[in-house]
DNA sequence: TGTGAAATTTAGCAATGGCTACATTCATTG
DNA sequence: CAATGAATGTAGCCATTGCTAAATTTCACA
């Protein structure tokens, strides 16, 4: 019973879609570790260092829910930090944030030369920045060179 | 210690930055939802019926793991089913699929535009589209008009 | 009509990321 | 140098969404 008569169907093949919500769930796992080793870096370079209270306190998440997580992104070696010390990236948490960063910041101003609110894009690009792929980076950046707009390079 | 001499901070205020990061928490909460809902429609509109083999078998997930979300949504009102039946969405699940639906074809549709080849678009869109506001599907609405692009109309 | 295969449910496990409440350590300052 | 308040850690709860294995129900067909 597969499509019937006088109905247009239009439905991805089973095996895309698979793959895309296989891609959407594996987006979920990387998201929180994403967002967490952009933020210590920011913080980093504005405060010189990371600390648990102001992780949780611009995540808006209570301490032993950022603690939590610090400890598995510890496990993942994406951070490092001793007891009632601040946290620190390592090195390969570090490469994470400069590519975070950059698709963050291409993701924002994409949304802003659209015509977007400051505010929105701001909002919008917190969500969207984990699924884009690196075509669409590319795409978006294509965009961007094409209306004139300097953009970090792509490396 | 804010912001330390000779150094271009560029975080956004905390109070924003929360903002994002809790509206990108409220949309996991919904994604699954909308996911399924937006599947169910789908099926039904394409097989005549919404069954948990073919669901799990779109989703890429085990039936069990379906089975769970199924009852969620259930408790949710979206979606209603009889043991050992297939699954029905209510009016608000109807009505959520549909908003659905249309917001991710706008998506696919925008991200093809911008010259993202067809099966990207559609990866990226299932991870995109739960994160993109009102004010961003008009952005990209009114680009694929301003492109002469046919698209369905914002209600 | 009976039976076996397919679909569904149920039980139970794990990881993640929320939370509150409470314990501990650090560091500032009186 | 001791005390107090802030920061961090720990324990334990919950919901969600993954899984496998096993029980149950449905249904089609021989």
């Amino acid at each position: 019973m597969d499509d019937p008569a006088g109905q247009e169907t239009v439905m991805p093949s089973v095996k895309r879609q698979v793959e895309a919500f296989e891609r959407v769930r594996a987006a979920r796992q990387s998201e929180t570790a994403e967002d967490y080793v952009e933020l210590i870096a920011d913080l980093i370079s504005a405060q010189g260092e990371a600390r648990l209270v102001d992780l949780a306190g611009r995540l808006g998440v209570s301490h032993p829910t950022a603690s939590k997580v610090i400890d598995r992104l510890q496990r993942e070696k994406l951070v490092v930090s001793r007891p009632y010390r601040s946290i620190f990236l390592t090195e390969e948490g570090e490469k994470l944030a400069r590519r975070c960063k950059i698709r963050h910041q291409i993701v924002t101003e994409f949304l802003t030369a659209l015509g977007i609110s400051p505010k929105t894009a701001e909002l919008d690009a917190e969500g969207v920045e984990h699924h884009v792929s690196a075509e669409t980076i590319a795409a978006f950046h294509r965009f961007l060179v094409g209306q004139g707009i300097d953009v970090p390079d792509l490396e």
